[in-house]
DNA sequence: CACAAACTACGAAGATCTTCGTTGACATGT
DNA sequence: ACATGTCAACGAAGATCTTCGTAGTTTGTG
């Protein structure tokens, strides 16, 4: 045993991740700026989150400069497609039909995007 | 203070959940007989759960019967929607595109299904 | 050098989630 | 009417999440 397989990140943890998502790797300060904008939160408060991060293997870090620089160990689509894959399951007994048939219901889609969807169907149709 | 809204459910309380969209309003009983089934649970477990579920206003019990009868107190979709969309803030941004994207890639869909999707994409051109 | 600023590490508090044991009320069969 | 089984209520333990204060270290500046 041992390797625990990557838990599914909390809430606290996906904010964190969105901000690496956007801005690449980047530093406690430079996180913890980023959210303070839209919500307060202590500086300690996200270092803590990020080290705890770290030890779940969510994310790695460089250490070779005083102030670390943390990256997402896994690729942003491959922990979305986590996460939607889990709410499959979870909440749709896996009938990714409904689950798409929500996410369109529920927010505006432009005819551009309807069109890639398009031809995503198209592909999978072979 | 005083009213919350209804706040997302955890997994227990979708596990819950997802018998209840299942059978039907049931007791107690019926609900841990269907997941003990598949993962080994206690009774006051999810009598527990359940009482708490009702305070929590995600359920409604009928009890005027000794075995008092549970219920989801929001439609099976109307939550599965609230759960879409929240996945859709917190790990996409809101970008519906991508989530719809890496829903169909995650599971296999038939062709029935696709088309079905096809069609309220024509419905939603409009 | 000495002081201030910025950083990591650590511990701990409070909230929520999940789990179950215990208790007391009620029902059923003999 | 008593023994047995079923039920709801409650409390509490242990786990995880979120939050931040404090302490100690390194860096930069006068």
């Amino acid at each position: 045993m041992g390797k625990s397989k990557s838990p599914r990140p909390t809430d606290a943890e996906l904010e964190i991740l969105r901000v690496l998502w956007d801005r690449g790797p980047s530093t406690v300060r430079e996180v913890h700026d980023k959210l303070n904008r839209s919500r307060e939160i202590g500086y300690t408060t996200v270092l803590k989150l990020m080290q705890i991060m770290t030890e779940k293997q969510l994310l790695s870090r460089d250490e070779s400069q005083r102030s670390h620089i943390y990256k997402p160990r896994r690729e942003q689509g491959q922990t979305q497609q986590q996460l939607v894959a889990d709410l499959l399951n979870r909440a749709y007994g896996g009938a990714a039909e409904k689950l798409v048939m929500q996410a369109l219901q529920v927010k505006q889609v432009s005819a551009d995007e309807l069109a890639r969807i398009r031809q995503l169907l198209d592909e999978l149709e072979n």
